[in-house]
DNA sequence: AACGGCAATTTTGTATACATTTTATTCAAC
DNA sequence: GTTGAATAAAATGTATACAAAATTGCCGTT
């Protein structure tokens, strides 16, 4: 007795939904512009019902914000909000490492050193979109090996809402060589099984990311007021 | 200028899916059964569409799980994910202890010492409602104090979840002493303004926490396997 | 020019009709 | 009695019509 397909026959909310997320977090819609329901039907090629479905489901991720009876605007992220979103994911981040040192597999271990070798590649090569993609998938290898499905889910949400401030970070060439290092050591403290120094090390890692980005945005807030 | 008075006049989607809300997480719709939306448009005395939309804000608070095609059922919880629920708000509850300590005001400090009498009034009448009440204010003003909106949605989101297991859990009288003690413990942690020791605290305050519920299910499985 | 009221227009909220898919039922064949 | 195809019923997905609210533009007054 097979279990049925499920078979995903994509509704139109669904592909609604993916597409302006996609429009959203890529930055192709500003943040904090009105979400016209006529325009966005004419542009997804949907009906107001689907369409509508979809804001609610994005505001569900925090990408969108419902005024009602004025209208669906794209979140907007003062710095602030940037930096408490990055307070609590360097804790989860920290979190992963703790319990992924305590869980993760000999074969997980292995890919992950693999990636490493990716990861540092792109960085003697300054490839910069290689190393964006090789460092995401550690972290999520870690994020997995943590054999925590809700604090995957939160991770990937509060991750989304921060998409589109990860394009935007000056990345100097010192920061890149420190991040470079501190992937050495995590790959260190994990293959030591160190769950409480792995956990001190990822949010601090997270935590300097946090301020590159924070003073990046400060950078560019002066020179546009300039 | 005055800004505007936001006003709220509640739409039909908000006050369905409020009330949609409520009905779930009390259990009066029993995990896994299913959603059909002609019943439940008599039983809100709403249409289609904006209890359509309620499924969909619910769903993104993982209350309400959507089948395409298929329609939406209530969201189950089976202990490996309420294990993994509260092994991720230990950790957040931690965190806003750590955050609190270092940013909570000598105000805030006296209304949750004030709660804590609540607290101990009620356990000494052996008013459980009255006990919970006082519990869950107190942890909700550590967490207003930690200062960070993103944790405290995340943290509510999450407690959402397992609103349905809270008072399912069989408190025994030891139990319930030994968390009046641990409530002793965190206050004069606070007061001292000790993040780091009240982080392990509140960690261990809820891990404890989750071991009182995940025991009470399974005896309450055995009972209902005989 | 600035302001305020009023009508026209646009936009959002909701109900409902229709289309498509899934589920239930019937009934014949084995 | 079970199986399976065919059909009927019900449910979900989508578009659209209508209602209600917000926004815009106009015009006269100051």
């Amino acid at each position: 007795m097979n279990a049925p397909i499920p078979l995903d026959r994509a509704t139109l909310a669904h592909t609604a939904t993916t597409r302006l997320r996609d429009m959203i977090i890529e930055g192709r819609i500003a943040p904090g512009a009105r979400l016209n329901e006529r325009v966005l039907t004419e542009e997804l090629q949907v009906s107001r019902t689907p369409l509508r479905e979809a804001f609610k489901t994005l505001a569900g991720e925090g990408l969108v914000e419902l005024l009602p009876q004025r209208g669906a605007v794209v979140a907007t992220l003062d710095a602030a909000m940037i930096a408490a979103t990055y307070e609590l994911m360097a804790d989860l981040e920290g979190l992963s490492g703790e319990l992924a040192a305590q869980r993760i597999t000999d074969g997980e271990l292995a890919e992950i050193r693999a990636l490493q070798f990716d990861m540092l590649a792109s960085h003697a090569r300054r490839d910069l979109p290689g190393y964006f993609r090789a460092n995401m998938q550690i972290h999520n290898k870690i994020n997995a090996a943590a054999r925590n499905p809700v604090l995957t889910e939160t991770f990937q949400r509060l991750n989304l809402r921060l998409y589109s401030t990860r394009y935007r970070s000056n990345l100097t060439t010192e920061r890149w060589d420190q991040a470079i290092a501190e992937h050495g050591e995590i790959l260190k403290l994990l293959e030591a099984r160190d769950g409480p120094a792995l956990r001190a090390l990822l949010t601090r890692h997270l935590l300097n990311k946090r301020d590159t980005i924070l003073s990046s945005l400060k950078v560019q807030a002066a020179a546009a007021a300039a």
